[in-house]
Formats: C-alpha cells, sequence, structure tokens
DNA sequence: TAACTTATGTAACAATAGTTACAAAGAGGC
DNA sequence: GCCTCTTTGTAACTATTGTTACATAAGTTA
C-alpha cells in the first residue's frame, strides 16, 4: 500500500503525513461497478483515490439519475469530505467505472491535519476547486448544450478517462447517466455514426474521431 | 463596521479572529446591480457579505449566462476563495442584486487563519459545502424540470431572498438568467398568471401563492 | 436448433422550447 | 396632446426532445 501511496501521493503530500496514512488508512480495492457511496450515507471517512475510475452521479427524490462527474487517481471525493466532516448525509452515489484501488481516511484525523499540515490544507482546497470546477462545467453542459453535443462530450469524456478508445455500454446506460430516453441516445449516436465520428457495434462503441 | 460584523459573525467566530477581521478586512458598500466580481478577475481577497444579496452567474465563451445562486448574509463566494487562494481566474460574475454590505478579506491572511482558528476551518469547510450543494440543486433544477417549473421556482426562490412578495423586473431579465427567450418567458408567466400563481404588471411581478 | 432475452433501429407522433414577426400598451419627455 | 422608447402579448412556425410501438438482430440457454 505504502508503495501506490507513494507513486502518486509522494510529490502531494509531506512525508509525515504520508506515514500518518499509512498508519490510519484503509485500503480497499473495488470491482468494477461496484458501489461505494450511496446516496444518504454518512461518511465515517473520506476515499482517496489511488487508481481506477470512479463515476459520481446525482439523484433526486423521483429517483431520476444524472452524471455528475468522474474522479481519477489522486482526486478525492468533496461531497464525502462534506459528509464526513459536519455529519452530513451525502448527496450522490459513487460507483466504480473500472476496478479502482482507494484509502481511506477516517474522518477524526481530517480537521487534525488542516492544522498539522500545509500540503493536506492545499489538497482539501484543491480538491474543492476542482470539484467546484467540474460542477460548473457540467452546468455549462446541460444549460448550453444539445444533447447531441452533450453525448458526444461524455463518449469522448469517458474513453479519455478510461484510457480507451472504444466503450463497452449500451444505449439505455448512456440514457440513464445523460437523464434521456434509450430512444433519443441510439437515433442520435446514429447520426454521430453517419457522420463518421463513432462506429456502433452490440455493446460496444468505437470512437473515432476525439 | 464592527458592530456589523458581530451582529451575524459574532456566533460563528471566535473574539480573536472578529479582531483580526476587523484589523484587516476592508467594508465596502455595493449599490444595486453594482459588479463585485467579474468573469476572469483574479481576487485579492474573498467578500464576507454582511448584508443584502448577491447573484452569482455563469458565462461560457460564447457570453451566454446561466444563473448559479444567490448569496446572502453570512455567505462568502467559494469561488472567490479558490480564486484568491490558489491563484486562479474566476469562473464566474457578481453582482449585487439590491444594496449590499461587504467586508473584504485579504488573501494573504486566508491560510494563516486556517492553522489559527478553528471557527475559521469551520467556516471555510461549510462554505464550501453550501455551495456544493447550491450547485447541485442547480444541476437538479437544469436536469430534471421543465421551464414552467424553474421559472416558478426562479420567482419564489427570488423574493424570499429579497424578502418581498413581488420582483421589479422584466422579462427580458428573467430569460437572461433562465437562459432562454424572452418570448419564452412571456408564455409561461401568462400561464403561470392564469394559473392564478402570480400577477403581471409591467415591470413588476406580484407573486401570490408559495 | 428453437426459444428466450437483451440490444438496437426506426417510424410516427406528442410535447416542449426556441424563433420570427408584428401589434399594442405603458411611461416619459417635449 | 404627440412622439419615442421600452415592455408585453400573441400568432405562426421550426427545432429539439420525449414517447409509443413494433421490428429485427445478436447473443444465451435449454
Amino acid at each position: 500500500m505504502r508503495e501506490k501511496l507513494d507513486s502518486y501521493y509522494s510529490f502531494v503530500f509531506e512525508k509525515e503525513l504520508l506515514d500518518e496514512i499509512e498508519q490510519v488508512g484503509v485500503y480497499k480495492k473495488l470491482r468494477e461497478n461496484e458501489l461505494l457511496v450511496d446516496l444518504g450515507d454518512q461518511m465515517k471517512g473520506v476515499p482517496l483515490l489511488l487508481n481506477g475510475a470512479i463515476k459520481i452521479v446525482r439523484e433526486d427524490k423521483k429517483g431520476e439519475e444524472i452524471l455528475l462527474y468522474f474522479l481519477e487517481r489522486g482526486d478525492t471525493c468533496a461531497s464525502s469530505f462534506a459528509s464526513a466532516i459536519s455529519n452530513n448525509k451525502c448527496g450522490i452515489r459513487a460507483i466504480a467505472e473500472k476496478e479502482s484501488e482507494i484509502i481511506f481516511l477516517p474522518k477524526e484525523k481530517l480537521d487534525e491535519w488542516l492544522v498539522k499540515y500545509k500540503s493536506w490544507r492545499n489538497f482539501v482546497i484543491d480538491s474543492y476547486n476542482i470539484r467546484l470546477n467540474e460542477m460548473m462545467e457540467t452546468i455549462d453542459t446541460l444549460a448550453f448544450m444539445r444533447m447531441d453535443e452533450r453525448l458526444y462530450k461524455y463518449l469522448t469524456d469517458k474513453a479519455q478517462i478510461l484510457r480507451e478508445t472504444s466503450l463497452n455500454t449500451t444505449h439505455q446506460d448512456i440514457a440513464y447517466d445523460l437523464h434521456t430516453s434509450r430512444v433519443v441516445i441510439s437515433r442520435l449516436l446514429k447520426q454521430l455514426e453517419n457522420e463518421g465520428k463513432i462506429k456502433l457495434n452490440r455493446n460496444k462503441i468505437e470512437i473515432l474521431e476525439f
């Protein structure tokens, strides 16, 4: 675990903090599609992502979903932080988009470290800022783009996060993430295929143009 | 200034911190519609809102706008904080929705206070959390609601923020905030009037039902 | 291979939102 | 009063998105 921690975070955290994280952090491996955080969870700590990709989804009262953004290596979940440190319920759902490794940091340490380590303060503030910016990008997408543009952005973004040029997914799954219907997605995908930007197969979408 | 500061923040901050704020904070009065932060600004500090209401607006490259949320007494602008502490450019625009008073805190103190004052840490973390939640609510609104619902929510939310039952505004201004066209707003307002929820006048909308 | 399940394609139609165009009402200045 | 500018009302049309319905294709299992 220390090795994996160092491989990314040794440039982010002070040595003493890395030592502490090694002592109190709980390593966990997530299988693809494993649920990490569910709506309404009361977090007992925050996850530090070592590698992989986590999908963050918002759900309203009526059970309608929409994708917010993805977490990558080096990210943490600001919503979890919020939930852990001020004992709120979490307003999102986090699902491993592929096999991922995380370290769980217990909430008791979060405030203590803010005092002790400048690198931790920077990390927390940066994480919040990154998340706010992601949210703004999501808002831009929802407010300013048409569904065909949103779809294409979704495909290329996801491919980049997963570091693959083709996605194994169904039209229905995409429809859930973009909060629309399968028929709409099929229609627009076919349009993108006709424009030569993608190639469609069953359970698989190849992206030809980024 | 100390009096106004105490009236709200004496329950939020420690005495020593209030003293420091009094020393280094810069008081400023904003006229209605005065611009506080513009897109791309590099903040030299963060504003602490004493009273009034600030509108936070997002703008994309093409100059298209959408309302994100309002700040009220006791709020600070998390985006400014982000911009100030990590020297980023600000991605939003902030405009006084009515006459407001603020205290500007210089960015040099922001990190120092995180170490010194637990109340400041809590305030900063809470501010970020509140802002993340506001963003999520905005996303819910955009993703899950139709324009007529968004419009009604906009009217009632704004009335509550301004503590008034009628709004002095034009259809065009509402259209800018909701990122749609004036004709659409006029149409839907008329519909709401027919449903008995509002009453329309020139430059004025009375809200009959909350 | 037949039966079944899941995924995709597509037409036809409905609902919502955006656009263009123009009329008319209200407010203020002269 | 008359003129002008701003604001609102509304019709007619287009574009986009959502829904229903059904056909067909591609895997899976018995």
